[in-house]
DNA sequence: CCATGTGAAGGTATTCACAGCC
DNA sequence: GGCTGTGAATACCTTCACATGG
């Protein structure tokens, strides 16, 4: 089945099986089969065999899969196989703790440039980043960095995009709780977080609603 | 079609309608037709159309809808008509970061207590809400508090998420990069913002990966 | 004998096209 | 004429069951 085009859902997978084998090889194993994998992760077996099978065989029958060479493979699929150099735009709250969190490495991904509209800011360092004006955006081009995380207000969304994209930019990773537009070339995936809580209440039947004291 | 389950990725929309709703009213409007909102949010017009369809008729043929009316549709059917209060777990730079994020008074949830294990940490206040220790987790039931937002290290997931499942919290966000176990009565969404970011190389084609110099 | 990889079946969500109502 | 609500058609994803290979 290697020719097929993978399902978005699959891409939206295999990061975690990609966290799955490497905490599994941390712990010392060389093999795992899918149904160890999936237990692990929390995915069925089968689900986890036929993502696999969209783009190469990695197993061996009886035995299960290498560790090490499925994690090359998921890699190379999701193109993570080269260290990646991000952006982030907005250094509020938000924005530092984004500066300030290590899991962005376990993917070969490393946030390099952070920028603020604030001259407050400016020339501060977080995290050993020292934060430039927001107006040197059109420096990413030369500096070959592809990927870029907004965090700033709603109101300054769509134009940092827009400057975003204007510095040649190709993936995007938005957390202004806004639509924001941008040519097809460039990948946007819009994240809010108040939005992720607020679809957990419909899960909750209303009988339970209260403490049941 | 009033009496249909609604799909899981209806429910995954309606709070985009929702903000959008809300931004419409702040600018004046009345009423939206689907078309408008569709426009507004980036969703197509029939999908908004048929997702509204699985819980009610809100709309007028040849006017559109009433924003008010269907906001406080989409709040019933999320049962988001009531204001939840929901705690943190974890005080560190992300947790921080929530605690001072307004966006979730939007959809009428209240950060209202914060928790960490770090005893400097304890009786500190951010943003208004003082710091308890982690072991008075156990008086949310008795404070009626039936959502937690998890934002430890991963080590510590799975310890924090059973002691908030013994405090009958029914709704869980969790930020740390593992797979949690609950009971089923326990609802979890797990979010882990660098697989966010990791799926988005996939979508920028090899060739261009380099900056076009 | 055990675990993978995959056709085929089944289920879910998206998209279309239009009847019905204001 | 304009816009909603929805059956029907389509596309997509999940699940199963098993042939295949170590």
């Amino acid at each position: 089945m290697r020719y097929h085009r993978i399902p978005d859902e699959t891409v939206r997978r295999l990061p975690v099986y990609l966290r799955g084998l490497m905490v599994s090889a941390d712990q010392g194993h060389e093999h795992i089969s899918s149904q160890s994998l999936a237990d692990f992760v929390g995915v069925d077996a089968w689900q986890i065999r036929k993502d696999l099978s969209y783009f190469g065989d990695f197993g061996t029958p009886g035995v299960g899969y290498n560790i090490e060479k499925l994690a090359r493979g998921i890699k190379k699929t999701l193109r993570l196989d080269v260290i990646r150099r991000a952006a982030l735009v907005g250094v509020g709250d938000l924005g530092s703790a984004l500066l300030a969190y290590p899991g962005f490495r376990l993917y070969g991904l490393d946030i390099v440039a952070a920028f603020d509209i604030d001259p407050t800011k400016v020339g501060e360092a977080v995290n050993g980043i020292e934060i430039e004006s927001a107006a040197k955006i059109d420096t990413l081009k030369r500096r070959e960095i592809t990927l870029a995380i907004v965090a700033v207000p709603r109101a300054a969304a769509q134009a940092t995009v827009d400057q975003l994209v204007a510095a040649g930019v190709r993936g995007i990773l938005n957390f202004a709780p806004s639509k924001v537009i941008a040519p097809k070339r460039v990948k946007v995936i819009t994240l809010d977080i108040a939005m992720e809580l607020a679809r957990l209440p419909y899960y909750i039947p209303r009988a339970e609603q209260a403490a049941e004291t």
